[in-house]
Formats: C-alpha cells, structure tokens, sequence
DNA sequence: AACGCAAAAATTATCTATAATTTCAAGCCA
DNA sequence: TGGCTTGAAATTATAGATAATTTTTGCGTT
C-alpha cells in the first residue's frame, strides 16, 4: 500500500472510511474537523478534503456551518443499496462475461472458499467482495467499478453493523451457481442468479443499547 | 435559488459544474486553484473544496501534487454512461411507478411537449432532464436519484460536445410512449420502452479544430 | 423543577502565509 | 540539431491565524 503517494486528504478518508464502515464510528456521529486533524496531526484543510470525499461516498453527511456527521442509515437504505447492487452488478457481469478467463473463475472459486471458511464477518466480507470484483472486473467500465464500489462499501457496513461479533459458517451456493453458468459460457443464467443473489437481505436478532432486542438486516451477498 | 446559503465552495464547485458540462471549459485542460480562486474572489482552500465535488461527479480528475483538470471522454463512456443510466432508470421508474399521479404526468408531457419545441440543445436538455426527473423522483429512493444526476450530467456534457450550436427540432415518440403505458398501468412496458430509451446514441459529424470531421456520440434520450 | 435567555466555549468556514513539488524554458554539451 | 541539465516561475499542498456561526452552559425567573 503507496500511503506515501496518497495526499494527507485522501489517507485520512480512508481511514476514516474503515472506521465507519467496521462500525468503530456510530451512524449520526459527529465528525471534528479538529479533533481529527489533531488525530492526524495535519491541519484541517486536508480534513476537510477528506470529509467531502466520505460525503460523496455516502458515508457521512454535510450540513453547513454545522459540520459532518456520520450517515445513518435504515432498512429503506439496505434495500436501496442491494437493488442498485443489483441493476448494476448485472450490467457489469454482462460486460465482463466475455473476458473471463478459466483463471479469474478459478481465483474467484478460491475466494468462494474462502468466504465459507471464515469464522468472522470481516474475513467473509472481504472473501465475498474479492468475487464480486474479480467476476465483474474485466467488464473495463471504470466509472460503473467505482460506483459498485462504494455500494460495497456501504453493503458492508450494514453488514457489520449486524453481525457485530457471531457470525455462523455457511456455504455460498449462489457463488456456486455463478460460476459453473459462467463455465458453461450461460451468461444470462448467471447474471439472474446474481440479480437474486445480491438482493438477498439477510435479518438477525440484535441487541439495542436499552437491553431490548429488535432485527437488524444486512445485505449477505 | 438560495446560492447565500450554500458554502462557497458549493458555489464554486456548482459554477464549474454548468463550464464544464455546457464545454466552456474543454476537457482536458487544466483547472488552477488559484485563478478559480481569484476568479471567484476567495481564497483557495473553498476552491480545492470544489475540486472534490467535481472529481465525485466524474466531471474532473486530480493527480496529487500535479492539479484537476477536466475530465476527458470517449465514446466509451458515453456508451458506459448510457448503460448505466438504463439499469438504474429503469430500476427507479419500477419503484416510482406505484406513486406517479394524473398531475405528474401530465407535467411530465408538458416537458415533453417543451422538448420537442427546443430551437437549441440547451432548452432540449433541460425539458429532457426535467421528464426524466418528474417520472423517477417519487421512487424516494436518493441515492439512487443522485446517482442519476450525477449520469445526467455526464450526458448533457457529451450532448453539448456533439450540438454545440445546431440542433434540429424533432418529436420524441419514446416519451410518448412511456406515459402512455404507464397511464394504462404497464409499468414494465414503460421500463423496456425507458431502457431502450436512455441507450439510443446519436451520431453527429462535426469539425475538429483541424478542420477535418469527425463522427460525435451523444445520449439523445 | 422547568423554561428561557445570555454569555462563554467550541466549532466551522475562510483567509493569509509558507513549504514542497512540478512545469517550463534557457543554456549547455554531444 | 537534438537531448539533457539546471534554475526560475508557477502551482499544489499544508500550516497557522482570524472571523463568523453554532452549541453548550449557567443563571435567573416563573
């Protein structure tokens, strides 16, 4: 990782990133722009660069004069996420069928693996966004790429925000699916089965500050 | 339009927005923070703050330490571009479909109407954007409606590109259609007929600074 | 105790200044 | 002539300082 090559903006959206994304910061959380340039121990101008990048990731949200707060989120929001995943995972993996090779759908395999053996929500995570990107990568639609992106991102932050700590080992069948069909060269087959897949809202028992418990939904694919 | 309330660098990032969009700005030529600076009678720290939104609208491009310059495009992204606005088009009219009233679609025609009376490619974009606009936004879904604003700007840029000062008066069957099916109630011929809709590519020649012709692509829907 | 007002503290937004990097052009050498 | 070096100018990136706004706190009143 070239954090060297980065500007100071762009390494503190990053990290900041993670921290909203792993839940470290809560939804509706102020963001200083002092405190966090202090953190860092830059100014903060390139504190605030880097809140404007968040913003436009949709991970926190600007109101003027009174600061950047960290963007809560609902189930409206979940699904929203997981439909536009959808539209747009399709449309990739479409482009992308045609320059896929035995090799990406072998290394995709190796990732499926590997998100049925992980015992904890951030290794599944990142196994099941390592397929997701190696399948609709070579689609060579840069602007499409960083959009699925920051839907991922935000998937994942659902996710965590869920499945704080357990997290039960399963085997990814759809994964499966998708590729034996993309094997075959049935394109259309796989990208229905992964319009499916990514809409596929997972629902889990939570316990809320107060001590009660109510469902926290989360997209798992 | 309460631009006083807006921050400056939202101001400014908007200002270029319109430059670069309407070919003001070519692309590919660079944006210096401190002539926009002084242009705009600030310092140029709310100046790097509008490069930022700029770049999340794909509308400009940074290297660190080398500057922003304005994005360039090919015919590529114009189909990349036209793609994507059919998926999550056609996703947000599905959602809008069930909360579209008489009085939304009547103005919805009126803007069609407006269209096809546009002597210029500016008033055509506006009526363009407006239709689109009025049948999409009651899918209450805003991050897949910025998404889409963002796209629209993308294809206003390349339209501009392309009709920079001709522009033929034409009647456009293909918004017709749409609220003619979605005031029968078929949404889904609607979406297919919107899908299509977004992805037809018009073709233009025009005159390269050489003086030879080249063929331009636009979005014309 | 609850409410509202006012002063104080904190915070955001912007400006000015400085350091670091890149660009560009002139001069030099092969 | 052509490519390389070098230094000046331009430009980006960050720091530090200031003005303006919002939030918090505390006090007095009901």
């Amino acid at each position: 990782m070239a954090s060297t090559e980065d500007t100071i903006a762009v390494r503190i959206s990053k990290e900041l990133a993670d921290r909203i994304i792993s839940g470290a910061i809560e939804p509706g959380s102020r963001l200083r722009q002092d405190h966090v340039a202090e953190e860092f121990n830059t100014s903060h101008v390139p504190v605030r660069e880097a809140f404007r990048r968040l913003e436009a990731q949709g991970l926190a949200i600007s109101e003027p004069r009174r600061g950047v707060r960290v963007a809560a989120f609902d189930l409206g929001e979940v699904r929203e996420v997981a439909e536009m995943r959808a539209a747009l995972e399709v449309l990739a993996l479409r482009h992308a069928a045609p320059h896929l090779t035995a090799s990406i759908l072998d290394q995709a395999e190796e990732a499926t693996k590997a998100g049925d053996k992980s015992r904890d929500v951030r290794s599944w995570e990142e196994a099941n966004r390592t397929f997701h990107r190696l399948i609709l990568a070579p689609c060579n639609m840069p602007r499409l790429l960083s959009t699925i992106d920051d839907l991922h991102a935000a998937s994942a932050r659902f996710l965590f925000a869920a499945w704080r700590s357990e997290w039960e080992i399963r085997t990814d069948q759809d994964h499966r699916a998708i590729l034996s069909a993309l094997r075959q060269g049935n394109v259309e087959s796989a990208a229905a089965t992964l319009g499916r897949h990514v809409q596929w809202i997972g629902q889990k028992p939570v316990k809320t500050a107060s001590g009660r418990t109510r469902d926290a939904f989360a997209i798992v694919g």
